[in-house]
DNA sequence: TCCACTCACACATTTGAACAGT
DNA sequence: AACTGTTCAAATGTGTGAGTGG
């Protein structure tokens, strides 16, 4: 079994060399997006941050929220989200970390959420923060209300799109900029796993109030002890009504939790904790903010989406954000210093990698079978969306999937360069980039952008 | 036997309709 | 008629614990 921390040590790595990109005045340049509550993330990053996943579906906490400066104010932009695979491993918890357990499952049906604002002008995006409140994962690839479907015991970690663009069709000739937030990644897990995270969760969570200790849920405690695995043998017959004896031993157990927590540096990716070497060892450690920041150069696997987009290599350049003291950030954020870049479909392939015509669907480890998920979830998001998202464009139902699919799907994955194989763990491949212009400056029909999951769009 | 997963449950928050008052 | 504020029930979001199945 494999620790997790030697699959880590990429956060510490350099950012990839900054390329330079196409200046273009259409665009106004140096977009900025930062996380909005990162100290909650962070608390929750440190421990491991679980995600519930369950068939109907479930919230992400702490949610995604984030701001937005540096957009153009009466231009139109779509905000989505997409989660990536962190890796290409499963995961299982061993006691008080996380361990490999084997090669990844399938991908399943990648989908993309689609901020239910969009589309909206720079200045809405700008004049309050961004919430993603209504994300949902689930488990469920058969999932007809286009949450978002992620495998339990695999890491993932959430992406933010911004594109400029007036309606959903002209999204695949418009720019992508991509910022991922290191601190967001998390493992998504049908029930908790790490009984830290689950305190907090009901910490910070109002919905879970009434699993707070000092919450006015007694019976709930009471029940919570006497079921308590460790302390009462379940299904025994222990009288309820020892409500005394009870809270004494959940006091007496969280106590003795505490106990174990404190015993050593607690980390659930392996006990090196790499994140405390990353603190120890990396020069900047100083700041919590400059090790995210590093962090934030290598978000994720690219090679899960080899043909999704141009990387462009633009060196990020996390900014301190207002606040930030000594230590002590208030919010986490990126700015985009990209160069302006047309809207318009890009022509200059001599400035990029060549990106095929039609991409192979982008999560290894395995092929995919070319088909993506758009029936249902598409035509959900047109209905939630707002007039006009789609322009004048037609509307495809998932009662007329033979044609919208057939519409949507590009040709067959024969005409596809096969996706390259995923990388060894411990490589970081130098087009990492936290964040990211993409063009998908096709020239084909509808079915050619649909080969990127990224157009798997939710809206909920 | 282990473990990932599902389900029903109790509780808290959020939402929105209905109503009253201005 | 329009607006605002309050109340309340329903809907929704939580983690828990028991049970299931591979």
């Amino acid at each position: 079994m494999q620790p997790i921390r030697d699959l880590k040590h990429n956060f510490s790595l350099p950012p990839p060399p900054s390329m330079a990109g196409s200046g273009d005045s259409y665009h106004q340049g140096n977009i900025r997006m930062t996380l909005e509550d990162p100290e909650l993330w962070r608390s929750f990053h440190e421990i491991g941050t679980e995600m519930i996943i369950t068939k109907p579906g479930r919230r992400m906490f702490p949610h995604c929220k984030i701001s937005l400066s540096g957009l153009v104010p009466y231009a139109k932009y779509i905000l989505l989200v997409d989660m990536v695979p962190e890796d290409s491993l499963r995961y299982k918890w061993n006691k008080d970390k996380w361990e490999v357990a084997g090669k990844a499952e399938p991908q399943p049906p990648y989908r993309t959420y689609l901020h239910p604002d969009s589309p909206a002008p720079g200045s809405h995006w700008m004049k309050q923060t961004v919430s993603f409140l209504k994300l949902k994962l689930t488990n469920n690839a058969l999932d007809q209300h286009g949450h978002i479907i992620l495998h339990s015991m695999h890491r993932y970690h959430p992406r933010f799109h911004i594109v400029q663009a007036d309606d959903l069709y002209s999204v695949r000739w418009s720019v992508f900029q991509t910022f991922t937030f290191p601190e967001t990644t998390f493992t998504a897990v049908t029930a908790y796993q790490n009984t830290k995270i689950t305190k907090l969760k009901i910490d910070h969570n109002p919905f879970a109030k009434g699993f707070r200790d000092e919450g006015t849920n007694s019976k709930r405690r009471t029940n919570r002890s006497l079921a308590d695995p460790e302390r009462a043998p379940k299904k025994t017959n222990i009288s309820k009504d020892s409500e005394h004896g009870s809270q004494r031993d959940l006091d007496d157990d969280a106590g003795r939790k505490e106990l174990e927590v404190k015993c050593e540096p607690y980390s659930p990716w392996g006990a090196a904790s790499d994140n405390h070497a990353l603190r120890a060892d990396s020069p900047l450690c100083s700041d919590p903010r400059d090790m995210y920041s590093s962090e934030q150069l290598v978000p994720g696997h690219n090679t899960y989406h080899p043909n999704r987009y141009q990387e462009y290599g633009k060196s990020p350049s996390p900014t301190s954000s207002v606040g930030s003291g000594s230590g002590c950030v208030s919010r986490s954020s990126f700015e985009s210093r990209v160069p302006d870049v047309a809207t318009v479909p890009d022509h200059d392939a001599t400035s990029k990698p060549p990106v095929p015509e039609f991409a192979p669907a982008p999560c290894p480890p395995q092929p995919l079978t070319g088909q993506q998920d758009y029936t249902g979830v598409l035509n959900m998001a047109i209905a939630q969306a707002k007039p006009g998202i789609m322009g004048h464009h037609p509307l495809y139902t998932p009662y007329s999937t033979e044609q919208s699919l057939g519409q949507w799907n590009g040709p067959p994955s024969t005409q596809y360069p096969p996706p390259p194989p995923p990388p060894p763990h411990h490589h970081l491949p130098a087009e990492y980039s936290s964040q990211a212009v993409h063009h998908s400056y096709h020239h084909g029909n509808v079915g050619d952008w649909s080969q990127y999951p990224l157009f798997s769009y939710s809206c909920w």
